[in-house]
DNA sequence: ACAAACTTTCAATAATTATTGAAAGTTTAA
DNA sequence: TTAAACTTTCAATAATTATTGAAAGTTTGT
């Protein structure tokens, strides 16, 4: 396989995963991009890379700063802004993970924290619906607790301890 | 917050949340209904509380079952079939965390892999793809392996030491 | 202040994905 | 073997989501 050949294959296998971390095909695309990149990209270059509308490379490329993974690189004497993103995949993976936490599943855990709160009537129905969703709180709460802590600090010790203790 | 409301309000949460782990909405909703069901449902149930169709609910029924968290119960004297999710959040997580391993992220790691290994010709941009695809490839297949081993076995003695650990 | 070089916005449109419903298929009981 | 009771399939359609492109907006150099 050639340069170009696994160049395209990393960007739309990668690109098609995005849904697997809630994010659209361009959004991952223009990311897949810009991390197997040497340099920065103007907004032209990726245009032209992956043939997709100025419209759509603008307002994708906000969303991934948004993210916090993808950030503006100003290049002295060009008047064009030019994108680079977080190169090191133990930071991508801390940065992804916690705005999915925060977008996501903090939102689901609220919701189920009250949902398993109400009232118990004595009904047999009442207290299924609070046994299951009272289940899923603190498995979704631990989960998350979990990704966020592994991902987070402290990373390569505990994950290499981790690794030990599981393998 | 009474019964009925909650119940909408977990269905309706939990069936957004299905694209978290990489299913449709109807489903996700099927499968909540019947995770908060005290006794299995038939296809009549289930069209009629979540009011959606005969077609979408055998559809999307068959791809729970799939999944393996829901099966099909006989209920002697009945002609219809009835169905059940499976209600233990700790074998609901192992079943989905494995399908979703199997489905999305094991393919993933293949390319990784192909892509990673492409002969370094010289060019710095053929080393960069190189490197940055295996440093994925590499915290793609961490990612998965703790995952799949923490969600499988021994998980309640694995996951209180770990909590013990991290918290 | 002007205009060139660039970016953003957003209504229109295209592409994708989900849903319906009715016909075809299957199973069971008599 | 028939017909009632039920489930599955799938072409048509609806709903949702992504993309375009051109007009409006912004910044910078002279």
């Amino acid at each position: 396989m050639e340069y170009q050949e696994a160049k395209e294959k990393f960007i739309s296998t990668w690109g098609s995963l995005g849904s697997l971390w809630g994010i659209n095909k361009a959004m991952a695309q223009i990311q897949s991009l810009l991390f197997i990149s040497t340099s920065p990209l103007s907004m032209e270059d990726i245009m032209k890379e992956l043939k997709i509308s100025r419209g759509n490379t603008s307002m994708n490329l906000r969303q991934l700063m948004d993210w916090g993974i993808v950030t503006k690189e100003l290049i002295p004497g060009e008047r064009k802004e030019f994108f680079t993103t977080e190169k090191d995949v133990q930071e991508l993976a801390r940065h992804i993970a916690k705005e999915r936490s925060r977008r996501e599943i903090k939102p689901v855990i609220k919701v189920l924290k009250e949902v398993s709160s109400i009232k118990d009537d004595g009904n047999e129905k009442t207290k299924e619906l609070i046994k299951q969703t009272k289940a899923l709180h603190d498995l979704a709460e631990t989960a998350d607790t979990m990704m966020n802590k592994i991902v987070n600090q402290e990373q390569n010790w505990i994950t290499k301890s981790l690794l030990k203790l599981i393998k």
